[in-house]
DNA sequence: CCCTTTCTGTGTATAAATTACATAGAAATA
DNA sequence: TATTTCTATGTAATTTATACACAGAAAGGG
């Protein structure tokens, strides 16, 4: 029976037991630039570096909840999509303590959440993607990690969450995914392979104050 | 300084601690079929289910490390590549205690381990894929979601871990995948496509036993 | 030993998807 | 009202994926 003596630590109530943290990748597009909620850190260990917001799962919750009252708190975002990224158990990962984190990212769009503070000295801020500094713990790395999966999904389906208002025109959201992929696209075939997904409507409404007024789509 | 009051969890050595089990859908190919290794549970809760095989993290281990400990004592499984599935977290998957369990998935030789018991009724054992069990906690789950990754990560490169042996015929490796997507493909078109991939090397050698002849292959 | 069976190995024609590219019209601005 | 700058649109060329048939080699049976 010794075989199975590993199985048992799924069971035993003495087993080692670890702080669990989730810690989010909040990406906003604003100003036609892809952008990252950053908070900075008050206290030790990396005390004013900027890190991605996060903090402990909490008892009774799930992870996704934990996450939710995270961000909460921050900036008042709630009932967004979340999406699950990795895991990251390294041992020396946090100095203090044994830390495992599980990251996540979700697409909000930041006009609906003022945590934007009017001075540039701040505990929480948006970061232009390719302005983000050198991140607390190993948060650069997490950060890498969602952008990439990020960049997958964006491939794959029509995934942008809530990062676009209700109503955008065509050039909008290829100047989004142009953003988050790093790539120009042709703009005729793109409006092609986007329509036939068959997920945007046309609203037959036009932008105001655009020369050429281009017509207005939402989500299906 | 309320507003980062969640982030200080994420330090806070008094935090809600709780067990972190890893647990391994370790897939293997034997008699032209895909196979999943299972253990029977000798102890509540879920005595005498069949479950993945995993345990608690352990102090001062990875997540990786923590599964390759596991499965070296059931197995003498070593030095595996594991692919990261996901993370579970709710809250009652395990109907004793709290346990977030994260999954990984790894493609080994089943002839490689001799794991397999002579009699039918055992402790571990290789099941076909579509004779699985209800399992025990939500590993059916897991399973499922190891299942879809290890087909994306399939179709995208060639990746088949340690599911073959060293050398290989075309139409060994064109069953595996077959039995892998589950789906049925054309011989030629497979051939071509697998080759100008470039990841495999002829060897001249001829595999015995077989009608035609067929050239045996190995990885590059 | 030969005949039959069953496997291997290969190429081409077709369809589908992706890429490249230019011009005419509408709204804003000066 | 002339100019600028945007929108909207279609087609040809290329690449990629799919469908499909026959000749030769090895094994097995009589």
């Amino acid at each position: 029976m010794s075989k199975i003596g590993p199985l048992d630590t799924a069971v035993s109530l003495d087993s080692y037991e670890c702080t669990i943290a989730v810690e989010c990748c909040v990406f906003g597009f604003q100003d036609n630039v892809l952008k990252i909620l950053l908070v900075k850190r008050s206290i030790e260990p990396f005390k004013d570096y900027w890190v991605l917001p996060g903090g402990a799962m909490n008892e009774g919750k799930t992870l996704p909840e934990s996450i939710e009252e995270v961000l909460s708190n921050l900036t008042g975002i709630r009932k967004i999509a979340l999406e699950q990224v990795a895991c990251y158990s390294n041992v020396e990962r946090h100095p203090i303590k044994r830390v495992v984190s599980v990251s996540y990212y979700a697409l909000v769009k930041p006009e609906d959440y003022p945590v934007i503070p009017k001075n540039y000295i701040s505990d929480i801020m948006w970061f232009e993607i390719g302005d983000v500094p050198e991140l607390g713990f190993d948060h650069n790395r997490l950060l890498t990690d969602s952008l990439s999966k990020l960049r997958d999904n964006l491939r794959q389906n029509l995934v942008f969450g809530e990062l676009l208002p209700d109503l955008f025109t065509l050039k909008e959201l290829q100047e989004l995914y142009e953003n988050i992929l790093g790539e120009r696209l042709d703009r005729r075939n793109f409006r092609k392979k986007i329509l036939q997904m068959d997920l945007l409507v046309p609203t037959n409404e036009k932008k105001a104050g655009v020369k050429g007024g281009p017509e207005l789509y939402r989500k299906k």
